[in-house]
DNA sequence: GGAATTTGCGAGCTATGACTCACATTGTCT
DNA sequence: AGACAATGTGAGTCATAGCTCGCAAATTCC
C-alpha cells in the first residue's frame, strides 16, 4: 500500500484558510477513528469527513503516520495540561490531599476525549512517529518526579525515582482500566475509586500512618 | 486486502503431520511478529518462514486474526500456568511471603517470551477475536479474586473485588513497565523491584503493619 | 486589473497482502 | 497393489488504501 519512504513534514505553510483546514483534518481524524477504528480510517475517509480533498491532506501531512501523530500530540497536550495545573493547585496540601488532588486530575485527563484514548491506547501501533503515544508517561513521570522533589521531606521511600515510577505507573494504569472497562466493582463510583487509590499511594509513600 | 468476511475454524483436523505443521505455524508467526512487527507479518511470509505454503495455513486457520488469536492464546495459557502453579506453592505462607511470590510469578511469566508480549501490547489491535488478549487480565483477576478469598481474614479492606482489581492491575502494568521498557531507575534490579512492589501491596491490604 | 502565489481538488496509479483453487504428493486401509 | 482420503502446493485473483499530479479556484500583491 504505501510506495514512498516518508519522511518529514511537508508544508507548514499556514495562513488563514491553511489553518482550519489542518484543524478540521485532525478533528476529522479524531472522529473516524474514534467511529471506525484505526484500519478503517483511511486517508481518503478522513479527508471527506473533513469536506477536504485527499491531495489538500497530503500537503500538510506527508503521510498517514504523521497525521496520526500529530492528533496524539494534541490529546496528550490536554491531558498534561489539566495534570500541570493539578499540580500548582496541590502545592500546599498536606501530602495526602496532595495525592487525592493529583488521582483526581488523573482521572479528568483520562475523560478528556476517552474514546479517542482508548483508540489509542488498543489500537494504534507504538512504531515510528506513533511510539510518541508513550510520551505522555515519560512527561507525567518528568512532571511528577520534579514534584516529589520539593516533598522529600514527607516521603519516606529511598530512592525517588523508582518511588516516581511506581507511583505514575499506578495511577496511570488503574485510572486507564476505571475509565475504559469500567470494572464491575467500582462501576461509576468516581469518587470511591479516587478513595482507593489514593489510600495505595500513601500507604506506600508514608507506611505507618494508616 | 480482506475480502471475506471470516468466519469460524476450518479443518481441525489433526493427524499426525497436521499437527507438525499447525506447530510450525504458530511458531512461524510467533518470530515473524517479533523480527518484523504486526503488520509486516503477512500470511505468505509467515508461511514461507514456516516452511508451508500459504494454502496449508488457510486450511487450519482461516484468516489472519484466527491465526495470531490462536497464537496469543496459547501465549496467555503459558502465563496463566506459572500464576497457578504460584498460587498453591504459596498457600501456606503469611500474607506478606505469598504477595512476594505472586509478584515473583508475574515478572516470570512475563519473562516467557517477552519480545513477544511487547507486540501484543504494542502492536496488535485489540478488536474481533484478538481483544482476547486482555483475557489475560480477566482470568488472572478470577484466580486472585478466589485466593483472596481464602486468606479473608489477613486482608482489612473493606471490598474484595475493588482490592483484587486494584492489586491485579496495579502488579500487571508495573511488571510490565518492568519488563518492557526497563526504567533506569530500577535497571536489572529484580529483587528490588519485586520488593517494592511487595511493600505497595502489602501497605495497601494490611496498613499500619509497617 | 492582471500576474504570481497559495490553497484546494479528486480521478487514477500502484503496491501490497489476504485469500482461492486446481492440482500434486503423501499416507492409509484392505 | 490399488483406491480413497488426508494433506500440501503456490501462481494467480481481487480489493483496498496510500499517495501523486495536473489542473482549478481563491488570495495577495503591484
Amino acid at each position: 500500500m504505501a510506495r514512498a519512504i516518508p519522511t518529514n513534514p511537508r508544508k507548514s505553510a499556514s495562513q488563514k484558510r491553511s489553518l482550519a483546514t489542518v484543524e478540521a483534518l485532525l478533528d476529522a481524524t479524531a472522529r473516524v477513528l474514534t467511529r471506525e477504528g484505526y484500519d478503517r480510517a483511511s486517508t481518503n475517509r478522513i479527508a471527506a469527513t473533513a469536506g477536504v480533498s485527499v491531495g489538500s491532506l497530503y500537503q500538510y501531512f506527508p503521510n498517514k503516520e504523521a497525521l496520526v501523530a500529530a492528533l496524539v500530540e494534541r490529546h496528550n497536550r490536554e491531558m498534561l495540561e489539566l495534570l500541570r495545573d493539578a499540580l500548582k493547585e496541590v502545592a500546599s496540601l498536606d501530602l495526602a490531599a496532595a495525592m487525592r488532588g493529583l488521582v483526581r486530575a488523573t482521572v479528568d485527563a483520562h475523560l478528556v476525549d476517552s474514546a479517542l484514548h482508548r483508540i489509542f491506547a488498543e489500537q494504534v501501533p507504538r512504531m515510528g512517529q506513533l511510539a510518541k503515544i508513550e510520551d505522555l508517561q515519560r512527561e507525567t513521570f518528568l512532571l511528577v518526579r520534579a514534584y516529589a522533589e520539593e516533598r522529600r521531606s514527607e516521603i519516606s521511600v529511598r530512592d525517588l525515582d523508582s518511588a516516581t515510577f511506581i507511583c505514575v505507573t499506578t495511577v496511570e494504569a488503574l485510572t486507564h482500566e476505571f475509565i475504559i472497562n469500567k470494572p464491575d466493582a467500582l462501576d461509576g463510583d468516581r469518587d470511591r475509586f479516587i478513595d482507593e487509590v489514593t489510600r495505595l499511594l500513601v500507604g506506600y509513600l508514608q507506611p505507618g500512618r494508616a
